[in-house]
RNA sequence: CGGGGAGUAGCGCAGUCUGGUAGCGCACCCGGCUGGGGGCCGGGCGGUCGCAGGUUCAAAUCCUGUCUCCCCGACCA
């Protein structure tokens, strides 16, 4: 990471918003805090929703669609799910010309409509497990919106099952938080993530217990990437969603939640991005090589097909830039900003030499590739540039999570990265201790890195750090 | 809501303290030269300075009022 800006807090947003904008990636909406994703940024947008569709469908969900405005009265019916989002809901008052007898929230999250249709549709223990996912917009009227990481209106998939036991809701909340989240995060996004249990204080309004992902932005600041909640029977009571067993009893549903939105793509930006614009994971970007004709010449644009032609049947996503009408300078300063992954530059020189200059993003090296090979070699090395993003988030990670000896020492780290130490040395008490200086308890983790069901047992760690 | 800051050309800014009728970079247009990392030289187009009122011979600049936006904090995927 040798050109690599390491942001203070200070500038760090200016630096992020200028990255964006270079890269088009998005801008402002109209309205206050939603935002617009341009089509590059759409495009790897894409790529990281197939992947995360593919593992949720992997776990048994099937995808369906529920209505996007919301009768008040619904919200109303969980209590601590309504005093949670209360303050931050988009409410339609004005409907066919003239004012509505009962308000209409947009969705800020969908559990009150789909368990609404949950309750119509389980009535026996066959029905069950019911595993729904949603890919959906929702709107949260933030009080201080933050381009992609807290937009007012963003885009998202919400996940919503019902169970026949605590047990089963448990298993599955944990297995979206490992197999889905987790692993696209890692494997695709290549981010490395801490894996915990949300303390009370943190947890979804209306959860029982709640699962979350968090990883370490550049700055060292905590970014929740996903989560995933059991919500006991809490929604199942409000909405009466009720099975047959097979003992003839008459029971009410365990229920799980879980989403992951657009904020992925501001964690990408966050991780992996540096002085030069983004850096995309190769396998989320759009363009995973582009062939530049650096300069025109006899033969040059021949060859620069061909090579594209190699590289396309090889699988790669590529793309030739020919435009040598343009300087070469702009253009690769342009595919720079976008975050294509490798670059090959070809002009008479090197078509005399039988040669290429490959330059990979990943690593901020230049070098010369045989020109009749070098397609043979790209598969392998954007397998490499993508193990090598992972390698280097996984060494901020790393370099930002520290040791606290105690609630004071853990506030200090927390000002540029992550602190851990005893949940027992902190508890509820040290937690508001932490939040009057903005630190906030991410997650609380196992030594032995299993899942904390108690977290009052021995051997829980809590992670603490500042949030966006 | 509390605390800061900013509104001047399409974009980014200087000029404001010490009033004299608006300037720089980028972009855009024209010509030429260049062409392996955001080209160079020359020539152009473009704004009456957020809005309203006041002081003055004269206001981007001073005074009063007002609107908007941004940043930090509180709420949060």
């Amino acid at each position: 990471m040798s050109s690599v800006l390491v942001p203070q807090e200070q500038d760090f947003p200016r630096w992020y918003q200028e990255v964006i904008a270079k890269a088009q990636l998005a801008e402002n909406g109209p309205v206050r805090g939603t935002m617009v994703i341009r089509p590059w940024g759409y495009a790897i947008w894409e790529r990281l929703e197939a992947a995360i569709d593919e593992r949720i469908k992997a776990t048994g969900a099937r995808n369906a669609y529920f209505p996007l405005l919301i009768p008040e009265a619904y919200l109303r019916r969980e209590a601590e799910h309504v005093e949670g989002f209360s303050p931050e809901l988009a409410v339609v008052t004005h409907g066919g010309g003239k004012q509505l007898e009962e308000a209409i929230v947009v969705r800020p999250t969908s559990e009150t409509i789909v368990n609404s249709s949950f309750a119509k549709w389980i009535s026996s223990y066959r029905d069950l497990p019911l595993l729904i996912n949603q890919w959906a917009n929702v709107v949260r009227w933030e009080l201080r919106p933050r381009l992609f990481l807290r937009t007012s209106e963003f885009l998202w998939q919400e996940g919503h099952t019902a169970h026949a036991t605590r047990e089963e809701a448990h298993e599955y909340a944990l297995r979206i938080l490992a197999e889905v989240y987790a692993d696209a995060m890692v494997e695709e996004l290549a981010i490395p993530v801490f894996q915990g249990r949300k303390t009370e204080r943190e947890k979804f309004a209306g959860a029982e217990v709640s699962w979350s992902c968090e990883g370490v932005m550049r700055d060292g600041k905590a970014l929740q990437m996903g989560t995933s909640h059991e919500l006991g029977q809490n929604f199942a009571r409000a909405f009466d969603i009720q099975f047959s067993d097979r003992d003839g009893e008459l029971r009410h549903v365990w229920q799980t939640s879980w989403g992951a939105s657009t904020r992925l793509i501001g964690a990408m930006i966050m991780v992996h991005g540096d002085d030069h614009g983004l850096r995309v994971p190769p396998r989320l970007a759009p363009v995973q090589v582009v062939v530049l004709v650096a300069r025109a010449g006899e033969g040059v644009i021949e060859a620069a097909t061909t090579l594209v032609d190699d590289l396309q049947r090889a699988g790669v996503r590529t793309e030739l830039d020919g435009n040598v009408e343009v300087s070469v300078g702009r253009r690769i300063v342009d595919h720079e900003l976008r975050g294509v992954p490798i670059r090959l530059e070809l002009g008479p020189r090197d078509l005399a030499a039988d040669q290429v200059v490959i330059a990979r993003r990943a690593r901020a090296e230049k070098d010369t590739a045989a020109l009749p090979y070098v397609a043979l070699e790209i598969p392998n090395m954007l397998a490499q540039d993508q193990a090598e993003l992972l390698a280097q988030a996984t060494a901020l990670r790393d370099g930002r999570t520290r040791a606290a000896r105690s609630i004071d020492d853990a506030r200090e780290l927390a000002s540029d990265g992550f602190a851990r130490l005893p949940w027992k040395a902190v508890g509820a008490e040290g937690e508001n201790r932490l939040a009057q200086a903005g630190v906030s308890v991410r997650c609380l983790v196992r030594e032995d890195g299993r899942p904390v069901d108690d977290p009052d047992a021995a051997g829980v760690d809590a992670l603490v750090a500042r949030a966006y």
